[in-house]
Formats: structure tokens, sequence, C-alpha cells
DNA sequence: CCGTATCCCTGGCGATACTG
DNA sequence: CAGTATCGCCAGGGATACGG
């Protein structure tokens, strides 16, 4: 290593920017925001469970985001070794503090609806 | 109106729900997210330095993310008339607000860049 | 019930060329 | 320089069927 991070302010260090990029990548899209909206909300969730509040997604999606999400360490995947299957969701200690983080970014939306819609209506009205 | 949407929170308000779901859906993604980013750092740009700062956006992307976040309130798109064309983004005070919110998300990556590239390679070493 | 595998197709996005 | 238009690709994601 060439120098001490440390002399670096976190978001500017080159060696993670690329990196947080890349995470802020995954971890931004509608799916992986709402799963974890709802895991907040509700605590442990079964696969089934956590389909049905997803409203629309597919079984394919809703493995796939979970599985991503394992991978980096925002849930716990419990199998529960009966049958019919049942497997449980949660969040782990890092994925509440990922939802705590994106909870601004609810607040925000909520709070500013109205303006959006209407900056919208405005914007499609010139055009 | 069948209720007052004062006796809900705001986000458990059902006529709220679907609209926040959608603006975070457009919102959150990579290059909005960049752009806020970049243009919180940086104040006005214009679009060939905006592009520059894009690291491998293509021209088509940036436009078409500035023209969304334009309609949605979140930045002012300036032309200036002369030759060659000259236009400037900025962020209007609803995109500083949304910048803010997402400021949370940004320390959290650069905070746990670590663990998270950790609980990947643990989970691919189990695979 | 939960997950994987396969097929298929739409639409997102890059590349390129062109205009004001 | 900034933006639009057109084409073409290929990956994301739905639908379906099957397996543990």
């Amino acid at each position: 290593m060439d120098y001490d991070p440390h002399e670096y302010p976190e978001d500017l260090d080159p060696r993670v920017e690329g990196l947080v990029t890349e995470i802020i990548g995954r971890v931004a899209d509608k799916w992986t925001m709402l799963v974890l909206e709802i895991l907040t909300e509700q605590g442990e969730l079964r696969f089934s469970k956590l389909r049905a509040e997803c409203e629309g997604i597919s079984q394919k999606m809703l493995t796939q985001t979970l599985r991503a999400m394992e991978r980096d360490g925002l849930v716990i995947r419990t199998v529960h070794p009966v049958i019919p299957p049942k497997v449980e969701y949660r969040l782990t200690e890092l994925g509440n503090t990922l939802a705590e983080a994106f909870c601004g970014v609810w607040v925000w939306a909520a709070r500013n609806v109205d303006q959006i819609e209407a900056s919208r209506a405005a914007f499609d009205e010139r055009a």
C-alpha cells in the first residue's frame, strides 16, 4: 500500500470509490429496496409471504434478489428441514443499517410526492 | 375521498404508497445517483463536463437521465444561446434534499465496503 | 413450498450518423 | 457542443415446467 487511507475522506479515497459505486449500483434497485423495507417492517418472513408483499415480483426475481442480498451479507436465509419446505429471511445487522440509510430516501419520496407530480405535469405540458 | 389521510403515517397511506414506490424506482438508479453526487460536489456543470465525470456513461444515457431528472424537478437546465451551444445543469432545491437523503447511503457503502467484500468472498467460497 | 432450469422475447442501451 | 434519430444487439426478466 502506497499511502495511508486515513489521509483521505472516505468517499474520496480512489481505492474505494469504484467499489462504492459498484455497491450502490447493486443495492439501489427497486426490488432490493422494497425487500429491505418489508423486512424492516415485518421482521422475519418466509419466501411465499415475502413474495406476496412484493406486489408483482416474479419468483425468479425474488430468488435472485434474495441471493444477491445474502451474498452481500444483508439477509440471513434460514432453511427449516420440514416437509413442505419452509425458508425464512431476515435482515442482518448490516442489512438493518442499510435500511436505516435508505430510510431518508423513503421519507423524502413520501414528503415530496406532490411536488414531483406537479413538476412532471408542468414538464409534460411544455412538451 | 373516503378517509382523512392524516389518520395514517405518511408511508402507510395507501394512496401514496404506490407513488412512492414508483418514485423510488425512478430515482434509485446508478446514473441518477451518480449525477446527483457529482452536481452536489461540483455545483453547476455543462453537459460535456458532466459526461466526463460520469466515467463510462454514454451520451444517450446521460441525456436520458438528465431529462428524467429535469422532469421530476431535480435539476435545472440552462441553455446559453451561443455558438457553439453551452448547456449547464445544476440541482434544484428538491434535488439538493434528495442528494442529502442519499448521502447516508454513500456513507454506508463507504463504511462497509470491506465487510461486504468479505461476505461475498465467504459466500462464493461456500459455493 | 422453495428453488432451478429452460425457453423466449421485449426493451434498454451502445454505436453511429446526422442537425441546429 | 448538445441533442435527436436510427439500427442492432444481447441481457434482464417473465412464463413455464420440473425437481428436492
